[in-house]
DNA sequence: ACCGCATTATGTATGACTTATTCAAGAGCC
DNA sequence: GGCTCTTGAATAAGTCATACATAATGCGGT
């Protein structure tokens, strides 16, 4: 599903992974380097391969004479592609997806801004085009087409913004659309409000209007937010 | 001055990592696994695991026939501490500041309205006292003691957010504080108007009264950055 | 322009050895 | 007796060297 090439050691990577970040290793458990390498008949030099990037996740620590330890959860690399992306396919998806959206809501509104300042023409109009296939996708149950508009409509804003910490984030938001779309709490088509405030950006940040830019994209987030405290625990 | 130890393969990193990040390999410059090894006197397994945690810091990518490329800087994990720790103290240091003040600005007023929902009795008592550990030594050039407690205070409204999200910034918010000061803009005592809002701040959080925490939490961030002069009016 | 083949550097497997750390047994002490 | 401290053996990761597999690359020939 996710990447089933690139070398033995991406393999046992996707199996440890998720497994790890779904919880089915609870924090503490060790595992051993030989029974690994016997469990996915692979070598000792592949495991250490994959041992060492699970390390730099800080999903395990490895240390002499114990043996792989895993670590708990707030000692994750929470910024991780990967460990993102595990994360919304395993259990823990719910919290996951609410503390995404908490960080949208966060940065997308203060994004926006800078895009205002910072868009160059062609983002204008790679927003304006977005903007106005949401508007076109947004009746007829036409969620895959709307979802493609709606990701690439952030993801677009977050480049603009010119913050290469921003920037890294569109990965983020996308799987948080999707996630909402596949997964979802959406059955019907979108909210035509939400429709209207994304043109209302798209407009604002060519304009260079960066207050408007903030306070419309703020009204999204608060959007995408209230939808996750229907569906709250 | 990082990390001296932890096995061979983490030292080979440490010379890597903050060369890449500097900028000594420009993009698409390719290492061979076999100099690596000979150059650092190691054997080619270790160069192997250190070049695997490189490519999950996306940093290089390590491709058959052809070796171990260096990547542009649009692809780093930029939210890998390692990175931005070598990145700080490297020449990427003033724009890397920036960038990671602006995402403060982003993040902080959020995170402290959250923490003025759920921050704990202790967490109060620890925001309060910090609060008041940089009033008092706010005067007299007691700069780096300052810093304690501006970076605890900080940490501690990030955990209180309660936002899993949120709390790994600490290490971020700690790391730009502590470049501020140290190679710093930080002359003379810090802005008496600042010391003030952070005792607000802490007050607003106390009192769970989240508005007043986002909007005194935003002005410390509108100062962070008019100092870096990343301000738009 | 196309195809095939030799080259080449990474990928994988394995065995031998080193080293740090744990744990337990035993010496010494109060 | 119960206690800490020391000693040493067991153990699993760490390191190295070697042999071989594999897949891109680029050359040369058709």
């Amino acid at each position: 599903m996710t990447t089933e090439e690139g070398g033995l050691h991406a393999r046992v990577l996707d199996a440890l992974g998720p497994a790890i970040t779904a919880g089915e290793y609870p924090p503490g458990r060790v595992l051993r380097a030989d029974e690994i390498a016997q469990t996915h008949g692979v070598s000792r030099s592949v495991v250490r391969e994959a041992v060492r990037v699970l390390e730099s996740m800080r999903l395990v620590e490895s240390r002499r004479r114990v043996g792989v330890t895993v670590l708990p959860a707030d000692r994750w690399n929470v910024y991780d592609p990967r460990v993102i992306r595990w994360r919304l396919s395993g259990t823990d998806r719910p919290r996951q997806l609410r503390s995404l959206t908490v960080l949208r809501s966060a940065v997308e509104p203060v994004a926006a801004r800078l895009a205002a300042l910072n868009a160059t023409p062609e983002q204008c109009a790679a927003l304006t085009e977005h903007a106005l296939g949401m508007v076109a996708t947004s009746r007829g149950r036409q969620l895959e087409a709307y979802l493609v508009h709606d990701t690439a409509f952030h993801r677009v804003v977050l480049a603009a913004s010119g913050n290469e910490m921003f920037a890294p984030l569109g990965e983020v938001v996308a799987a948080t659309l999707t996630g909402r779309t596949r997964h979802g709490v959406m059955f019907e088509d979108p909210d035509p409000a939400a429709v209207t405030l994304h043109v209302r950006v798209a407009e604002a940040i060519r304009e260079r209007d960066a207050a408007a830019a903030e306070r419309l994209t703020r009204d999204i987030t608060v959007g995408a937010l209230r939808e996750l405290d229907v569906l709250a625990p």
